[in-house]
DNA sequence: CTGCTTCGTTGAACCGATTCAGCCAACGGT
DNA sequence: ACCGTTGGCTGAATCGGTTCAACGAAGCAG
């Protein structure tokens, strides 16, 4: 039942060498050939070996996505946009979830280099990842996924996380609100570290009081908690802003179970604009980013790279996220 | 950079089939063999190439699970919990997405089938699966997801949806409602069918009437649509049931765009109980699967089946879903 | 008719692990 | 002193593909 490439040559009565061939460069093989190993093929059912073909060729037409947390929305979105193009493109797309664990993270590593993947998409979350230097020291390309590649010989395709961070202060602002939270991820995200920065500029250029809250992981149920210190806080805290929708989810829920009305008491606003944020109990206003694309973006690239090799160029994308207003912000009553 | 395990026997003083032992039967070499190639692989910073072991050894400890809809919160968790279980194991989990797809299922199987998976782990999303098939032909165990295996040699990790179904209506109908729509999926999936087989004899028994809607994909923007006719309906309906949390919150959105009131004018119910069910516009009162312990559990399972082959028993676990009850439900009001 | 391409095909060598028969030394029992 | 056993190590063969130098036949130009 496990078929071989020899099997296969010897029913169709051709060299290996041929068959070879017919899989990867059927044009080179003559029509009456053709025919001759399409038909012992098909009556042996034979499916080539990946591994024997990857170990001989090289190259394992292998992509690693390494995400932080599958459970969040975002990141299902990217996974299939990679996982849609690499299929397009017959490369396979191995997914991995670290779950803010470091120690999962450099089991996957170890995983993705054992592989021999030909390219990692990553979306890292936290700096200074050993991984990504040992990717690097073994010359597999890597592309940063919603994240700026620091070096030029890198890709990503990002977002622009200060603009997401302005856009945000400066509707709540416009909507008359002077004090407001700021809930916050890790800031060794570049990402959080980034919207941190346009959430100061523009609240410095509006004249704007921000108090800052930190989580430690982006969930949830980081935010539920995180919700009594703001409720605690003697800022006049009038609107809330969080660094992703999962925590403002969270904070919604805590809010509403203390019997605040939302966006009466507080205008909240999240970042990602997950699906399930329109369905929200109030319906979430969000900076939005095009996860899908992302995901599918990267994997293009890095397909390109891998194919390319020498002449690829490397780029640094970035896109602009946008607002998206729904019902839990209003302007603030005087 | 890309070194062999001959590079490292040459750096070590030894034999190759010395640090083969070593990597996979490390008792059977002397403390002081081990000392210098433990040494030498660190020096050659050498990690072994997956292709190669498993080429010969011919099993590749990589564990396929085919999930219909990665969008879906339920999969996800089946996913990690699936993931966890085979890096504690040392296998890798090669993660297929179809979304619900004939298309993009057909062409996993070819891809699960090159990688030579010794293990396949599936919901599948209709029946009479040709890749099911093929895969049972090649002797690569199976092992089915929140779906009863039908065969008793195959084993299965699902739910009682039977029983789902019955205690949603049972409750229902201790509420009062007499007059329910029930949203089901297509009927080719053998959790619908089931869910549907549980609703009609609990209703039978409590002399309900159920009026029946179906969703050709269980996914919000289905549930949504499907309210239109729902309200059209003249069956005095007064709560609804549906085959799963998605369809429900798209159900949810769409009522309340209508004006409608929940749970005044309509009680409603989801299936599955995803994270985001609790942080809905009206927290969703739903029936609960233990998603993450589904996958764990199969993983777990296929990986004694793949290890002990012969004497190995299939088992089909049929784990008893939960009512949680939230606001979206109450009683009716005479 | 000869020489030169082009086209299609051949089959041995190779990729990097694992496997296994076989070897040597050390040890213990008699 | 001899033999059997055991523990540790060796290295050639092997897995199933791809690669590539080489080859024969056909086509064509002069």
């Amino acid at each position: 039942m496990a078929n071989s490439i020899r099997d296969v040559a010897s029913r169709a009565q051709v060299a290996v060498g041929t068959v070879s061939n017919f899989l990867n460069r059927p044009d080179r093989v003559a029509e009456t050939t053709r025919k001759k190993i399409e038909s012992a093929i098909a009556e042996l059912n034979f499916v080539p070996n990946a591994s024997a073909r990857h170990l001989r060729s090289g190259s394992s037409r292998t992509i690693g996505l390494l995400v932080p947390d599958i459970t969040n929305p975002f990141f299902t979105e990217v996974a299939r946009g990679a996982g849609d193009t690499a299929s397009e493109n017959d490369y396979t797309l191995l997914l991995c979830n670290s779950d803010e664990d470091p120690r999962k993270e450099e089991r996957h590593f170890k995983v993705l280099i054992e592989q021999r993947i030909c390219g990692l998409l990553i979306t890292p979350s936290f700096e200074g990842l050993a991984g990504v230097a040992e990717l690097s020291r073994r010359n597999i390309p890597t592309t940063f996924i919603d994240r700026r590649a620091d070096s030029l010989d890198q890709s990503s395709v990002s977002m622009d996380d200060f603009h997401g961070g302005k856009i945000a202060i400066e509707y709540l602002a416009s909507l008359g609100h002077k004090s407001i939270a700021w809930v916050n991820g890790p800031l060794s995200m570049a990402q959080c570290a980034h919207r941190e920065d346009g959430v100061m500029d523009s609240a410095k250029a509006q004249n704007i009081n921000i108090s800052k809250f930190q989580v430690s992981q982006m969930r949830s149920q980081n935010g539920y908690q995180v919700t009594q210190n703001i409720l605690a806080s003697n800022a006049q805290i009038t609107a809330i802003f969080c660094a992703n929708d999962l925590v403002a989810l969270g904070v919604l829920r805590a809010l509403l179970e203390s019997g605040k009305s939302i966006p009466k008491d507080y205008a909240l606003i999240g970042y990602d604009d997950i699906g399930f944020s329109a369905s929200a109990s109030i319906p979430l206003t969000s900076i939005a980013q095009p996860a899908y694309k992302l995901g599918a973006l990267a994997a293009e690239m890095i397909i390109n790279e891998v194919e390319n090799g020498k002449n690829f160029k490397h780029e640094q994308i970035v896109f602009k996220p946008e607002l998206v207003i729904r019902a839990s912000t209003q302007a603030l009553r005087k």
